[in-house]
DNA sequence: CGGCCTATTGATTAGCCTCAACCCACGTGG
DNA sequence: CCACGTGGGTTGAGGCTAATCAATAGGCCG
């Protein structure tokens, strides 16, 4: 895809439609598209926040602990804004899942130029709502669910974000390795995998090679994911 | 404190100063203040999400699983800001950990109020973006911390927020309890008390009465946060 | 001073991690 | 076309961390 493409995508789903041409052209000449293989880190400035608009591909935010330990915070598929703190100030980085094409701001210069513009600040504003539930809920998970639970929850969330609907079923392909939703939901790969047979064995999901997954029972997996509403 | 006061202390905080008094007035109408008691929820419309300006006290952002289990999402203090999602969608509650005094606002009113005025929608975004940052770092702790570690980096970041300095040293009055800490780290009671015991043991933490915590050594206690800069 | 609730301490258990082996799909080169 | 190597995924055995269960201690109220 070339620059402009990528562009045109951001400004039709995240600039309000009536701006100027001039004014577009004033965002379009913030953005700089990067291209990212496989598994691989994000470059960006190490001294300022980002925005990235996920084109195509998917990307995780990674935070950091001591001893190469690493908690995946969040990930993202097409079309999806992330919002990237400064590597030099917290130990995050933005990684590509598989190949990706992202479209990245400087944070405080885009915010600059949106200073005076309060469609594209609520457009902010909305994204930044959306990640804070996320993560709010990811917390849940992590703080008090179990391993069974948060597979459940996170097939479940799945489903939802890029899930496939076919008869009567929802089909996964999961872009990111076992490793990659062990990160996310504080478990071991060993962990996921167990939970992933114990699935099969109930007829709650069945696999496909390494990547798919196909969810035939939804209401048993939200059943297990230990969700307040909707499973008591 | 008079409903007046509140306000005041609020707009000085989080409303620009060039503010007209008519449209002071307008963000005023739309508040509501509320008194809440130690350790009890705070009753809000559960069909729209709120704004909750936390004036005094200290409250508590509860996540809600299936068979009564309560993950603390953030703790507020003293002239912070909480965004509470709607109970009808998000299992959230808001509580009072002490008595409080809170200036709540519908979510949406707010919003629609500052529609046209960037600086507010700055202050919001700001603020949004402030709690994804931390609870980021919560996802962190509670994915793949020890509880040594979470322990250490919940006194570290209270020192932060509320310490007082004293000779040498930081002081502490926690007013949530060790059944809330646990709950904000995803441990017991047992573990908490357990890990302050170890704190205590190694000359890095003193207690005084229940609520009282003087950190002697701030270098020891973040070097055993398990952070991934400062400590390798 | 006595009752109550929270915090602490101790003993045991359970769930997940660790370590190790194996399987399988895929790619490579003989 | 098959032997081989590689890397992710799965399965199994044993260990460790934090949970659970139970009892004691201690602050704070009347």
């Amino acid at each position: 895809m070339t620059f402009r493409e990528i562009f045109e995508r951001f400004a039709s789903r995240y600039l309000p439609g009536n701006q100027s041409d001039a004014a577009l052209l004033r965002y379009q000449s913030l953005a700089r598209a990067i291209e990212a293989k496989p598994d691989s880190p994000v470059r960006l400035d190490e001294n300022c926040d980002h925005l990235a608009f996920v084109c195509c591909g998917a990307t995780k935010l990674v935070a950091h602990a001591s001893g190469g330990r690493e908690q995946i915070v969040a990930f993202h598929f097409p079309d999806e804004l992330v919002v990237v703190p400064a590597r030099a100030e917290h130990a995050y980085t933005l990684s590509s899942v598989k190949g990706s094409e992202l479209l990245v701001f400087d944070y405080q210069e885009l915010l600059d130029l949106a200073r005076n513009d309060p469609l594209v600040l609520r457009m902010l504003l909305d994204c930044s709502r959306k990640s804070l539930i996320r993560c709010r809920n990811k917390s849940l998970a992590l703080g008090r669910k179990t391993a069974a639970e948060r597979v459940a929850s996170f097939l479940a969330g799945m489903a939802v974000r890029i899930g496939m609907p076919e008869d009567d079923c929802v089909f996964l392909d999961l872009p990111m390795s076992r490793r990659d939703i062990a990160d996310s939901l504080g478990l071991t790969v060993e962990t996921i995998s167990r939970q992933i047979t114990q699935l099969r064995s109930l007829d709650i999901v069945s696999t496909v090679g390494k990547s798919g997954v196909r969810i035939d029972d939804l209401r048993g997996l939200e059943a297990r994911a230990g969700y307040l509403i909707a499973s008591g």
